[in-house]
DNA sequence: AATGAATGAGCCTTCATTCAT
DNA sequence: GATGAATGAAGGCTCATTCAT
């Protein structure tokens, strides 16, 4: 009984989240997920109630895991110095949620979200990039040593948050920077981002 | 007669550009713009053959303006040191492109290609971002003493694109950090933005 | 088990007159009824065959206590002088058909039927309409003086067969006459209806 | 230009009066209404905004038809004794409204107004049938030499208006009354009507 | 040259019904 | 016997585009 039912439900989820991330919510039809998912043209109704209820519920399941990304690095840091703690947030953030074999088609659906907005918008800003962005704040404070509320803290939270946003996973940067955009060096660029940050930070204390 | 012609081109242009910015190529009716211009439901296709040309031209002038933009702060920065060029690049492209009485719209409809590339992407990346690109290898090349070619060079040119385009004129941003998005912000961030690349960069020397 | 089967039978069949009373067979949906019933979506299927049986068994259930109205009110008349067989052939109808605690909703199916007949009409014709319309008949003719099958008799029963269908429970009367509406002056408007009538098919004999 | 229009629309219009008449407005689909009107699926939405605004301009139509109808019996009456307006208006009611050649249809969508209300019963009531029941109060009063406000007023309102509704171009009528449903009685039962009603009237005088 | 009407493909959704268990 | 999932036909509506003038 709900074991077919789990799998065309989870198949729907599946063939939309694939499809959502590539194309963004506008584009995509219900046509286009229900054939992906090998369902009927009204299961996207019977499962989800309608096509922004699917798109939730996939939105939803993708701030799920993002959210426990930046618990992850947040334990994983406890204790240390911020320098490490900056290292090991954009180390966790990566593989979590750039490379292959996990979940990159987050960071697409948010792309889509940051580009055309839906009402599901305010969800993602402020269960994944909201608690990234204060963890941000909080190595950038102990970095500067100062107040959270310093207005240099936001600015620099704000630069790291867009090397790790905008250079991953998207037509400009594969065109862009090809080398970059390559699997094997992520693990190049995390690195560089974590030292270019560190010192773009540390420019910032006088 | 042509110069009514002319003038319900312009006005379709124009209309257009404010649109296909605000909500992306797909989400825009050819009615809307249409009604907005005050012209006729058949205007686009008249004048622009379908609504992709009608896009074509809308990208084409932003493009003409980017382009115009790296070159102006190429010039001005001719025969300077390049911490010197880096302040400019940023100060010129933040004037041009972002500040409202500009054209703040660039930036947007570049933000809608990321996100939904449309056949125009490459028209947009080879004309626009490319050159800004190789300018700021240029710079990173300077400032590291190296050669273009060099694998740090990539990598810095990214990390000071990811600030100049993410964090400006977007809903996550609005919503991240309402301080930052003040239009009284943007010399301030511009000025952040050149410190803390310039920092980074020095930082990748040895 | 056969009894909760026949339960559930029931409350389908309670439900769905209800609501087809209210908006009539093409309006209300299988869901609509087996959710007000508490039963699965494919309890009408099951129980009714299709949405049509469904429909077939309230309407013969109305069809059936709409009988009995004018068997009652035949026997209760039976020997009485034709002026008092009228007022009794009323009250009953009123009393059964439209008072509140009754069954007011056969009525309101007769309504609908009348408006977008289904091809159950027939049905409801033959054993509820005629069977009244041919005592009405039978009245007047006695109250005339005349045969059955005088031209005068058929329309002294159109008449009062008017004034006891449209004046109850319809929308158009709830707004023309809120008074008349009321379910306290029910009883007062049979009295209308009586004298009203008598009064018109005694001035049709000359 | 406004030629071909025009013809459409009127195409469309006459299309969906007869359909709409007949079947009532959630039956009727706008494919069925574009494909007697030979039109185009778009052609409803085009014209009317959508199927409602379609809908709203048929009604509006037959309201135009029906108000003029009141207005008339009410011109040729005045100065005339009651029993001659009454005479009057059912006579120019039934030539309007009922027979052929004239316009029947607008009987019938308001049957269906009837059994299934939309959001513009509203507009029926106020604008046809409440004006024809005033008239009719009217008569009623000058006929009982009494106020307006007189209970029995209503009520021999009522009586004669049921008589003008319901018997006429229905399903039941016309299987439970064929002879009076033959278009060559129509005079006869307007006769009827009126003699049956002044009787029932002058009733409620003591 | 320029318009307003008309087109038809396609979208999301709803519905009565059937199927597998 | 009875259910919840799944179906596919159809409905209203929107859109970029084309046609007739």
């Amino acid at each position: 009984m709900s074991g077919k039912d789990r799998e065309t439900r989870d198949r729907l989820l599946e063939a939309a989240t694939t499809l959502f991330a590539a194309d963004g919510f506008k584009t995509v039809t219900v046509r286009d997920i229900c054939q992906a998912a090998g369902a009927n043209v009204a299961a996207v109704n019977y499962h989800f109630g309608d096509k922004m209820g699917l798109y939730h519920d996939v939105l939803n399941e993708a701030i799920e895991k993002m959210h426990g990304t930046t618990e992850a690095a947040r334990d994983e840091g406890k204790g240390k110095a911020p320098e490490e703690k900056l290292e090991i947030l954009v180390r966790v953030f990566i593989d979590r949620a750039v490379k292959q074999g996990s979940a990159p088609w987050i960071h697409q659906l948010m792309m889509h979200e940051m580009a055309e907005p839906t009402p599901a918008l305010d969800l993602v800003v402020e269960r994944v990039l909201r608690p990234r962005f204060d963890y941000l704040k909080e190595i950038a404070a102990e970095l500067l040593g100062c107040d959270c509320a310093d207005a240099r803290v936001e600015k620099a939270a704000m630069s790291v948050q867009s090397q790790l946003m905008l250079p991953i996973k998207n037509p400009f940067a594969r065109q862009l920077m090809p080398e970059l955009s390559r699997e094997e060096a992520l693990d190049g660029l995390a690195a560089h981002v974590v030292r270019f940050s560190l010192a773009g930070i540390c420019a910032m204390r006088d």
